[in-house]
DNA sequence: ATTATCTATAGATCTATAGATAATGC
DNA sequence: ATTATCTATAGATCTATAGATAATGC
C-alpha cells in the first residue's frame, strides 16, 4: 500500500542529508488518500504513516486536517480545460481545431495529478459544486464562441442547435471518459480505453458538424 | 436537516399503532445519507437518530454497518437504463426512437430514489466499480444494435462512426448531465437544467445521425 | 533561538455488544 | 416466548495539544 516508505525518523529535527520536503511530501501523500478514500475516509494518522511521521509532525505544517486537504485541492489545480481551448490555434479549419482542442485536453487530463485531482473532486462532493459547474459553464461558453463564429462563416451546420449545444455534444462525452476512466485507481488498459473513447468521439463529432459536401445522393 | 422526526420511542416493544416500518425507514435514510456523506461520513449513529431510534436498535436490524449499507444499496436498484432501452419500442424512426428512448431515460433518472442512488454511487467509488461500468457497457451494447440495423437500413449516417461510437455520442452527455444536476442535492432548477440539456442533446443527435435530405446544395 | 521531529495523552466519537424492559401474539 | 426497543459500556480510533528532544543557523 505505502507508495513512499522512508524510513521513520527518530525524535528532534532530521540531519540535513535525510530533510527533504516534507510539506509537499504530506500534500502528495494527501492527494492520494483523499482521492482515493475521501475525506472522512482518510485520517491524518494515515497521511503521516504513509510519509514516515508521526501524526503530530504532521501539525507543524498544517493547522488542521481540513489546512491538508484544502492544501490538496490547490496543488490539484483547476480541473476544467478552458486553458487547452485558449491555446488551441483556432486558425486552422473545424476538424483539425477539434482534433488538436481534445489531444490537449486528453493530454492535460491524464496527468497523474490531474487523475487525482477528479477523484478528489468526485469523492467529495465538489463535482456538486459551484466552483466547478461554473468552471464547466466556462469552458463550454468558451467553446461556443468558437462554433458561434464557424456558423456565421458556413464552415459548420447551422442546423442542428445552437452553438452552445454543440459544444456541450463535443465536451460531455469527453469529460465522461474522463470520469469513468482517467481517476486515479485507474489501469493502464482502463486509461488506453478512456483516451480512445475520447479522440473516437472528437473524429465522430467533427465529422458531424463540417458541412458535408453538398449535391448528389448516394 | 432531519427530513423523519418521529417522536424518539420509549423502552419496550413500540404499541402497534406506532409500529412503523422501522427497517424501511432506516433504509431510506441510510441511503439519504450514504449518498450526501458517503460511507465514512456517516455513522450509524446518524441513521439511527434520523429515524428518532438509538443506535443499538439498528443493530438489531442489521448485522453491521456494511449491511446496512449495501441494504441501501439494493434498494438503490440498477443505476443504468438497459430497461429504458428494452421499453422504447424500435419500430418508429430513428429520431422518435431517440426521442422517446431519451425521454424514458430522463423520466427513470429523475426520481428522488435514482437521484439518491447515482449519489451513492459516486461517493463511495462504485462510478469506478466494474459492476456499473458493465452495466454501461451493456446498455451502449443494446443500443449500438439499434443503431448498427439502421444504418444497414439506410436510415442513418453510416460514414460518422462505429455504431458504439454512435450509441456513446448519444448517451455520454446524457448521462454527464444526470451525475452534473440529477443528484440527490440537485435543487428543482438544476434538475430543470439537467433534463432541457439531455433533450436538448437527444434533438441534436438525432438530427445530426438521420440521413440529410440528398441533393442541391443551398 | 528556531525548526522539525518525537512520545504521551486528553477528549470526542465511532462500531458493536450485553443486558434490561415492555408490547405482541400464541 | 418473541420482538423491538432502551441504557450502559467496552474498546478502538480519531483530531488535536503539550512538552521533550535534537539538529540547524546565527
Amino acid at each position: 500500500m505505502t507508495t513512499n516508505d522512508r524510513p521513520r525518523r527518530g525524535p528532534g529535527r532530521p540531519a540535513k542529508s535525510e530533510a527533504g520536503d516534507t510539506k509537499a511530501a504530506l500534500v502528495d501523500a494527501a492527494l492520494r488518500l483523499f482521492a482515493q478514500n475521501g475525506f472522512a475516509g482518510t485520517s491524518i494518522r494515515a497521511i503521516a504513516r504513509e510519509v514516515g511521521l508521526s501524526e503530530s509532525a504532521l501539525y507543524a505544517h498544517f493547522p488542521s486536517k481540513k489546512a491538508i486537504h484544502e492544501a490538496a485541492m490547490r496543488v490539484a489545480g483547476p480541473l476544467v480545460a478552458v486553458v487547452a481551448l485558449e491555446e488551441t490555434p483556432a486558425g486552422a479549419g473545424p476538424a483539425e481545431f477539434i482534433r488538436a482542442f481534445t489531444d490537449r485536453v486528453v493530454t492535460a487530463w491524464d496527468t497523474p495529478r490531474a487523475r487525482q485531482a477528479i477523484g478528489l473532486a468526485v469523492r467529495d462532493g465538489l463535482i456538486h459544486d459551484d466552483g466547478l459547474k461554473e468552471g464547466i459553464d466556462g469552458a463550454l461558453r468558451g467553446l461556443a464562441g468558437v462554433f458561434a463564429r464557424w456558423i456565421e462563416e458556413g464552415r459548420i451546420r447551422d442546423d442542428l442547435g445552437s452553438p452552445e449545444d454543440l459544444a456541450y455534444a463535443l465536451l460531455a462525452p469527453i469529460a465522461h471518459a474522463r470520469l469513468m476512466g482517467l481517476h486515479g485507481e485507474a489501469t493502464a488498459g482502463q486509461r488506453g480505453d478512456a483516451r480512445r473513447r475520447m479522440t473516437a468521439h472528437a473524429e465522430l463529432f467533427a465529422r458531424a458538424v463540417t458541412v458535408p459536401p453538398s449535391g448528389g445522393d448516394r
